[in-house]
DNA sequence: CCCGCTTTGTAACGATCATTTCAGATGGAC
DNA sequence: GTCCATCTGAAATGATCGTTACAAAGCGGG
């Protein structure tokens, strides 16, 4: 019987030199995503929390060389208490699963740099300024986007509207803009978001929203969208990576940071807010 | 659930506020000699190591405010996860503008964190898997997500349709979902979006759609949507961040990975589709 | 489309575990 | 030295767990 040949049954796992069936897979994926705990209670808790059969679990067990259940643990509880005992090494050790060159790693590693990059270029003054525009109660907040970026208008409506009221998402289909436009007044906010194959129809919504009043906020990339000629502030960030197109990552972040910061701003009537948003959504409650 | 005072079960013994009889003593004694590990093996076993009796590790436990040994163990187990999660403190010293502890860096070295744990615990088979299948020409793509996740199901919906011909976007009106189950059809794949708060409509679309025959691909965050038991790939990501809400970062890199991946497989095909697309799109040509 | 193989889950079993009961042990007070 | 209160462990219990056997389901190759 194969006794282990790595030091630890992550390494085992990640390895990859076992044939994973796929209750294999999700025993695996439920053992990493709380390793090594998941593995330490009852074969039919872990058997439970992955989705799978108590005799896949054993069979799992087995097939890292195991004679039995107890047997796993019992390594297991030996990594816990190893780890604890020096736990300075840990980053080390563990390293990403995915072979080096494998794309996960390949954009990873793009992701970070972008990351890292964009940080370094942000005004921060910028930034602040942007999130006490979006603060500002008294503004109506106007989100647009384009064919992509406009997926992230909708991340960015959505989450903003559970920190504030008066936000608006300017629709997708350029049809109905017109009558969106006639709802931006002065001192409105308008934020855009405008990457590389710029849309014309963005900027020209801009242009319109800059001619009634609004603030404009951009979020663009390294190359600046010619709306920022419109904007008050402008982020620009880096979304360079080896394929083919411009990842928004980074831009995902800015959205999220932005939230973040807008719902630290008046963290006590947020919460109020979200507490009753959720009264309105009883279904679907589920998770620890 | 009786729940102890102390935040930890070593802070309680050591505070000596609970009268500890000899056996006890011996048990603690025991128990903090490999803390918490010592007390995840069995009754039997944390007994004979400690050298007393079955009993006594029992009237232990309940000493310690517990109703029983089982969930004894599982306050443990939950101590070492929690230990086991934090200790990695290692964001290097990259020079961004904003100050240290401004709100942007919190969040980013967060995002890298999440970026990293998530690679690492991702399997790379089933990741190579789950693009296999949606790079499967035969197999219509359908996409589907929660509130939140919608915007993200959306992203790639629009990025897959630059890649393949049969990617179908699940709408966000939950009216329109049957009708639109009724295009699911055997051999298709389904890739639900679903993090915390999960959503028990979406759940049930997967659960129709697996019904009817089609393989459901999960992305969802680490305490795992219920849908991972109907999925046949699962992509667990990280997404904890400072601030009252998850971070949707990685699901957007874990998005753009996939289209990524799936763009290369068959590389010319897209090109020439990428192509054709931007006949359709005269307007709004611009930059660089 | 049918066949074989592999993978998976259901159901039964035996084993171990967690728990209770109760009798013996211990130690201090008088 | 005796008594009581407390602590402790042996033994018995019911419950759960880990394991096995087998049948159904899934997957590829002919």
């Amino acid at each position: 019987m194969a006794r282990a040949k790595s030091s630890t049954i992550a390494e085992q796992l990640n390895g990859g030199r076992l044939g994973l069936t796929a209750a294999d897979r999700k025993l695996s994926a439920a053992l990493m995503a709380d390793y090594p705990v998941a593995g330490l209670a009852s074969i039919s808790d872990f058997a439970r929390v992955a989705g799978v059969s108590t005799p896949s679990v054993l069979r799992f067990a087995k097939k890292l060389g195991f004679t039995g259940f107890p047997t796993f643990q019992q390594a297991l509880r030996g990594e816990v208490s190893a780890q604890l005992q020096n736990p300075i090494e840990k980053p080390e050790q563990w390293s990403s699963k995915a072979p080096r060159g494998h794309i996960l790693n390949t954009l990873a590693s793009a992701a970070m740099e972008n990351l890292g990059n964009s940080l370094r270029h942000i005004d921060h003054h910028t930034f602040d300024d942007v999130c006490r525009l979006i603060s500002d109660r008294q503004r109506t907040v106007h989100i647009v986007g384009g064919r992509i970026t406009g997926h992230l208008a909708g991340y960015l409506h959505t989450h903003l509207q559970m920190a504030r009221a008066g936000v608006r998402l300017v629709p997708g289909s350029v049809s109905h803009w017109p009558q969106h436009l006639l709802d931006v007044s002065e001192e409105d906010v308008l934020v855009v978001f405008d990457v590389r194959r710029y849309d014309a129809r963005v900027q020209e919504f801009a242009a319109s929203a800059r001619q009634r009043g609004a603030r404009i906020v951009l979020i663009t990339d390294q190359w600046m969208s010619p709306v920022s000629r419109l904007a008050s502030q402008t982020l620009a960030l880096r979304m360079d990576v080896p394929s083919g197109w411009d990842s928004n990552v980074v831009t995902m972040f800015v959205a999220e940071a932005i939230v973040a910061a807008v719902v630290n701003e008046n963290w006590k009537a947020t919460r109020e807010r979200i507490r009753e948003i959720d009264l309105y959504f009883e279904g679907g409650r589920r998770g620890r």
